[in-house]
DNA sequence: TTCTACAATGCAAACGTTTGCATTTATTTT
DNA sequence: AAAATAAATGCAAACGTTTGCATTGTAGAA
């Protein structure tokens, strides 16, 4: 009854052994006899014992807990990135602290100063959009506790990466479009000083400039990636009168607020302009029009993730050969980005994908 | 250069001090002189020392991290309400690990027993629809270890708890429907075995019978939550040719699965069938027509739920009384239980909430 | 000057394990 | 039966902190 957990040592003593063997026969160890094995499981299952991993990573020098520290966990790209590292790494025994940065740089030093002190085994991170500072990647380095960076990356920093090529599906998106005979297509991204809107940009322009279409003289908007953003911006940009026969718009929440807005004004969304997203998140096949977006294998990405560090965590050579996994995202074509023929009717098929 | 992480033995040898005294200074301890503190401070930032969290814990015998089991962290709803939990457990300086148990009984077990060995300062669980025997649960109180549930709970465990009414939000919505003047709602929901949709069958039924119809003679189905089960067992049921003037479906994602199915068969909703859903994912007010259905305030579940457990935490009673906190849900009327009188338009205003 | 008081620091044990080495006990070999 | 080997267990230190108590140093009071 008392406050106390039951340890090694109240087993001990109540079979008048030292703590060493009970330690032992816990692991199962084969020095041990059976008889005391069994003696000892039985009593460490009649006191209720609980072994204290905190006392056992002290004296291994190691622990079993990994970090990872994402923008927001409630965003479903990043919640199924997780749900892929955990795949990966509970069975191999370790478990996750997760820590949000919530888009903040002091936030994202203060998650990686707490994962230091509690001595994570390793950590892994997608960087905050705020982040360009990377003196606390580099403490991380300095601690020699394994890195490795997802989706949002740094590239100045040469360690073990995971990233979506974004150039790619952006450039096939783009391609989609002019395919369609679509020759003026407005970019509407999330701030380039993020590596991935960055690297969506390059795609989009590079299509273009293979149809002789310079990306700089379209008509552009850079911010939030949310719907509500997406949307102010659009309703002002739209009281000029004209409009884009396509909009790029790189994550379905801005698609959302645009084909909003663009509903506001009266416009047909894909018959008088054609609507892309990016993410592909559980609503763009649901709602009507689909969304055209682009899928990132997210949960693919966090297993791809998991097992860069674990490769880190189980080589035990202080110097790792950093690794780059760039994972392909794949088009998909839906709705908002192909003019209909007769009446856009609500779900007609079991989703995509 | 060396693998180590510096020790504030370290930082002590350093300064021909002892380990106390630097202990002591880097907690700002009062009877350090300030120049001692001085002198300590910097060389614990020349060092690149990360204090050891681990270590610090074993001593004083308590933690900063809680524990959180939840099925399945890629549900808006739970990663809602972890954000919830972080906004209050981060301030109070405790962090989180997150463990799934996949709506699997053994996995959660399991998890159970991983955060006791990690000596969490506290737990905070929503059970796994699988989820009936509860020694495990048991096994964390003979711990004394902190245990706070919510959302999903078992009722004959009398610790502090957070849920939602869902008796009253299921009973708001039938009653919605039936003010619609509808008679014949059927029944789509999750395992009455879990204790939400236990409750909200309990609203819907009692809804009906003040309006003197039987929940029992309704048609019924009861399965997992999710779209695929949903346009199953609606593809099944609609050959027989009839078809209920309302489906009050659990989860937005079964509602989808039905209304899909509904479609294939050329029903229109809500002029023909009225759908409703639960939980107010993020695409059911994206869809068309938007999806009426019940918004869970789940962060503010999260916050509640850790304001519960920190209580515990703070207070050093051993028998803290328990407490129940209930947050009521609210009903979004949408367009799915509306018939339309002019033909639906694709997303008319700012989406509601 | 001696005593008292307080401020600053040191000493050593403790938290619950693990582990190399030493020791005891049992078993086999000669 | 003695010696050599093997098997099982014990001893004690270590992991990096924290903390009650002891000790030292310094300044003010008597």
């Amino acid at each position: 009854m008392s406050k106390k957990q039951t340890t090694i040592q109240d087993i001990a003593k109540k079979l008048n052994i030292t703590a060493s063997t009970v330690s032992r026969a816990m692991n199962d160890h084969p020095k041990i006899s059976k008889k005391t094995k069994a003696l000892v499981w039985n009593t460490a299952r009649e006191l209720n014992y609980q072994p204290n991993t905190i006392a056992s990573n002290l004296r291994k020098g190691k622990g079993n807990t990994v970090g990872m520290i994402v923008p927001r966990i409630n965003r479903h790209f990043f919640s199924n990135v997780i749900t892929g590292v955990e795949s990966v790494l509970n069975p191999a025994g370790y478990n996750l602290i997760i820590c949000q940065s919530e888009e903040n740089y002091e936030k994202e030093v203060e998650n990686v100063k707490t994962l230091i002190s509690n001595r994570v085994s390793g950590i892994l991170i997608s960087l905050s959009i705020e982040t360009q500072n990377i003196k606390h990647l580099q403490k991380i380095i300095k601690s020699h506790i394994p890195l490795v960076m997802f989706d949002r990356v740094n590239e100045k920093l040469n360690i073990s990466q995971v990233i979506n090529d974004d150039e790619a599906g952006s450039y096939e998106m783009a391609i989609h479009l002019l395919g369609q005979g679509i020759k003026d297509i407005m970019w509407m991204g999330g701030p380039r000083s993020s590596s991935i809107y960055r690297n969506r940009y390059n795609g989009y322009k590079r299509a273009l400039e293979e149809h002789n279409i310079f990306a700089e003289e379209m008509p552009c908007f850079e911010g939030s990636p949310t719907l509500d953003s997406a949307l102010n911006y659009m309703r002002e940009f739209l009281k000029s009168g004209k409009c884009p026969k396509a909009i790029f718009c790189t994550s379905d929440y801005m698609a959302m607020g645009t084909i909003q807005a663009l509903y506001e004004k009266g416009l047909n969304v894909p018959n008088d302009v054609a609507v892309t997203g990016y993410s592909n998140e559980p609503f763009a096949g649901l709602i009507s029009p689909k969304l055209t977006t682009v899928e990132q294998f997210s949960e693919e990405m966090g297993r791809a993730t998991a097992r860069l560090l674990l490769d880190q965590l189980l080589s035990e050579s202080d110097e790792p050969v950093p690794r780059k996994i760039i994972i392909k995202p794949k088009l998909i074509v839906r709705e908002t980005t192909q003019k209909r023929k007769k009446n856009n009717k609500f779900i007609k098929n079991k989703q995509e994908l």
